[in-house]
DNA sequence: CGTCCGTTTGACTCATCTCAAATTTGGTGG
DNA sequence: CCACCAAATTTGAGATGAGTCAAACGGACG
């Protein structure tokens, strides 16, 4: 069942009966919660992997330290999120609070044993798996290719979807890191993240709102940010129709 | 047991008894194998995900076309890898030949459920969807922080130990791939690919053989490629050690 | 009120991109 | 085998987006 990303009818009402046993929210909510002050460490880049995480509240970094003292953030986590499934020996990245968080983990081998065996948990696991290849992937061909103005718009963006899938109507986005970390994820550097929040902010598109400012931006013109994200979602399509031979586009 | 990465005794001895059955190899290997000529595709981006591949012989790109007609190759497969497993629906990018290549197919519902009735193919898928997760953070870690030089260095180097791990003595390697690829695998232009090669063969690290030009490479000095491409196995130790709150480094 | 830290702004530099042309390679047909 | 073409690669010269270094700004907090 690992491979098939949805559970079948006679699965779902399964599920219904032992909910608290079968999903993977479940399998934590027995856990204790554990607290995580700001810069606090879940655990680093390189220690064993020993156990899997949920974010019960909080968001957290996960980043690498370069040989030259560069940082790479590889991601941000938010509540809901699990951390530590798709490894093996060993962390490859550290994890980090960026607010206070909430915690729950489960040794591997519990959690291995428990996905093992049920079959309504794989496809869920397998299911989150794919979210996030497909996730490092598009930040993949963010890193390979786009603008700074282009990278931040679609961070931006993300988190939009974020919230509004979330059932929240105003526009405006909390960014809990800092603009080192937003530099740091997108591959650029503080000041041309600040730059380019300005610049955003001269087009309209965005706004810093008053009180906490710098944490808070308002998204004034939704659309306009997609369009400036840049991924109007790619075009295979052309690609496939008007294939011929050599037809290699400039970079 | 999908999520642990190695058999126990037990199962190696029950994989010897069954080794056809109880191998993705062996899985694949029932299936009649096809045949791709040189840019022919295997499937595209946006294509609903039917098909499990393995590549018996030869190399592919996968790879993204983006709006402007930009494309990003994220990532090459060689004999013996597999691809089209982490996935939902549908395709993430799509798969082209670069050499005349050999593949294997299975139906996705077909792998399904091989996989999920067996405990001895789910680890070593297990095994390869983290690895292919690893891949994509180094070359995440390439995008963001590295070089034209570093990045040339890393790629070269990558392959090398692929061959080596071949078991291969010589360390002459093939780029069957071409510059555009390299390019828009690493990030770069076709021009910057071309003198930063010139670079290295400038300072005597590698060197383009005679016959088959531009597509051979030996590397003369597999050490100082290794100093270049600069990821001397990172450092989260000194990160642990002396973490102070704010001695966030330069980008 | 003054210090600290994160952020913004400014001025200048540089690695890489862009545009353009020269060169090499590989294949094709005479 | 050679001339020739198309594609791939290399080389050159100039443009530029983002980086670097440095300073100013602003809110938080004791």
């Amino acid at each position: 069942m690992f491979l098939s990303s949805y559970a079948n009818a006679h699965q779902v009402a399964k599920a219904a009966l032992f909910k608290e046993a079968e999903s993977l929210h479940g399998l934590f909510s027995r856990q204790p919660i554990e607290h995580l002050a700001v810069g606090q460490s879940l655990f680093f880049e390189g220690d064993e992997a020993k156990h899997v995480f949920e974010v019960v509240e909080g968001t957290l970094r996960i980043f690498r330290i370069l040989s030259d003292g560069r940082r790479v953030i590889t991601g941000f986590l938010y509540a809901g999120d699990i951390v530590g499934v798709s490894l093996k020996e060993r962390y490859l990245y550290s994890a980090e609070a960026i607010t206070p968080t909430k915690i729950r983990r489960i040794a591997r081998k519990t959690f291995d044993e428990a996905v093992s065996d049920s079959d309504d948990l794989r496809p869920e696991i397998f299911s989150r798996v794919c979210d996030e290849m497909a996730a490092v992937q598009d930040q993949l061909v963010l890193l390979s290719s786009k603008t700074a103005e282009e990278r931040l718009c679609t961070f931006l963006l993300k988190l939009l979807q974020r919230t509004i899938a979330a059932g929240n109507r105003d526009t405006t986005l909390e960014l809990p890191m800092t603009r080192q970390d937003m530099a740091d994820y997108l591959g650029l550097t503080i000041e041309t993240v600040s730059r380019t929040i300005t610049k955003l902010i001269g087009k309209g598109v965005v706004n810093v709102v008053n009180p906490a400012a710098r944490h808070f931006i308002k998204i004034e013109k939704p659309g306009m940010l997609a369009q400036l994200a840049g991924d109007d979602s790619e075009c295979p399509e052309m690609h496939r129709d008007l294939m011929v031979q050599g037809d290699r586009r400039h970079h």
